[in-house]
DNA sequence: ACTGATCGCCTGTAGGCTAA
DNA sequence: TTAGCCTACAGGCGATCAGT
């Protein structure tokens, strides 16, 4: 799993998720929204499950820490009936009804997700004046929470499903940000994998601009990496260049010509304006790289779209009759048609120029060929 | 077989000291 | 101020053992 691509708002708001309580709900919320992003793209039949088991393997989150009981939980700090009644209800009623109270660092977590809304500011102007504002977006909409017993009765598995929110869902489509997922866990160690998230950003935007330079405010830098504004500031910067250090050796490879430096602020004695470069990049590159990923995504949507139409014509879910399906032009040959156009047009702003409704005969009847499902996944 | 608890090792980090 | 070195300490992780 080399290259994830996640929402761009978790990037541009990392600053954001700060306010989520404490360290480890900031934690667990990132990788559920990363998990979420992860498994969007590589499973095929995903409905949205979460397996807690999974994810604590797969994000590398001690599972102990999930099922932990959080301190502070927020559907409590939230409930006017009062921590005691809350409890009390879940006491009679029983743990898995509708009186369940989600306190648990995951459940927390899952619970923060779904009431808690990120912010964004922004500002515009009118003929007549200026005005600023507040936009709220969500990136999970629901929740629930999956139980059944195993070992005769005597235990309860519990699993999770979720729906993304269609926005979250559309922009893990068009307004995405590739990052490479080994990479993110690594940093994550060192609790540095909000900056990952932010240089991969500001990497890929401002490469596409012609500009190879950023600078940022040496405060904000601090409040990323949670570096005390007690300490003096030299030690402070001394600890932001170890972290620059680790970086350009970690991600030489990626960003070619990755630098970061310092300077001097206007009327300032010392250099304390932060600042990363890279090697300009060939606009033809940035553009071919693009358009593969692009052609990706468009396939795997492709894919998602046919299933659901599989699905709804066949009620069924399994991979081999899905399989089967596809390769047979004779079946529903319209229908796939009309679902390659649709998708396409969705994705149009890449494929301009081309008539779609030829382009998806052709690709059935070359999908139709392939021999065994080896080829089939070479070419779709 | 599966789960939970404990222990100790290992790694990464903070912070002090010193030389340049 | 910066870079390098050193030590003390905390948290993470795997191994092991015990209980169902």
């Amino acid at each position: 799993m080399k290259n994830l691509r996640i929402d761009k708002n978790i990037a541009y708001n990392v600053l954001e998720f700060k306010k989520y309580q404490d360290r480890q709900t900031q934690i667990i919320i990132k990788s559920l929204l990363i998990y979420f992003s992860y498994s969007h793209q590589i499973d095929l039949f995903g409905y949205g499950v979460l397996d807690p088991h999974d994810f604590a393997k797969k994000m590398k989150i001690d599972k102990d820490s999930l099922f932990k009981k959080h301190p502070d939980p927020k559907q409590v700090k939230d409930t006017p009936l009062g921590a005691k009644k809350l409890y009390e209800r879940q006491e009679v009623e029983g743990c898995f009804s509708t009186a369940r109270v989600w306190d648990s660092y995951l459940e927390n977590a899952l619970y923060v997700l779904n009431t808690f809304p990120l912010y964004e500011n922004f500002k515009g102007s009118t003929l007549d004046g200026k005005y600023i504002g507040i936009k709220n977006f969500i990136l999970i909409r629901e929740v629930q929470l999956h139980f059944k017993k195993t070992n005769k009765g005597r235990n309860t598995k519990i699993f999770y499903k979720y729906k993304l929110d269609e926005a979250f869902e559309r922009n893990l489509r068009k307004f995405f940000l590739q990052t490479d997922f080994q990479k993110y866990l690594q940093f994550k160690k060192n609790n540095t994998e909000d900056f990952y998230l932010t240089v991969c950003n500001i990497y890929q935007t401002y490469r596409l601009k012609q500009i190879n330079k950023y600078y940022w405010k040496f405060e904000d830098l601090l409040l990323l990496f949670n570096i005390s504004s007690d300490l003096e500031a030299k030690y402070q910067k001394r600890k932001l260049n170890t972290i620059f250090k680790k970086f350009t050796g970690e991600l030489s490879v990626q960003i070619k010509g990755l630098q970061f430096g310092w300077e001097k602020g206007k009327g300032q004695r010392w250099a304390y304006v932060p600042f990363v470069t890279w090697d300009q990049v060939d606009m033809s590159i940035v553009k071919y790289d693009d358009n593969k990923v692009l052609d990706d995504v468009f396939k795997k949507d492709l894919r998602r779209n046919l299933l659901e139409v599989f699905f709804n014509q066949n009620n069924r879910r399994d991979a081999l009759g899905f399989l089967n399906w596809l390769l047979d032009n004779k079946v529903d040959h319209q229908l796939k048609v009309a679902t390659y156009v649709s998708t396409y047009s969705m994705n149009k702003k890449v494929y301009k120029g081309a008539k779609p409704g030829t382009m998806a005969k052709q690709f059935f009847i070359k999908l139709a060929s392939c021999q065994n499902e080896k080829e089939v996944r070479e070419y779709f």
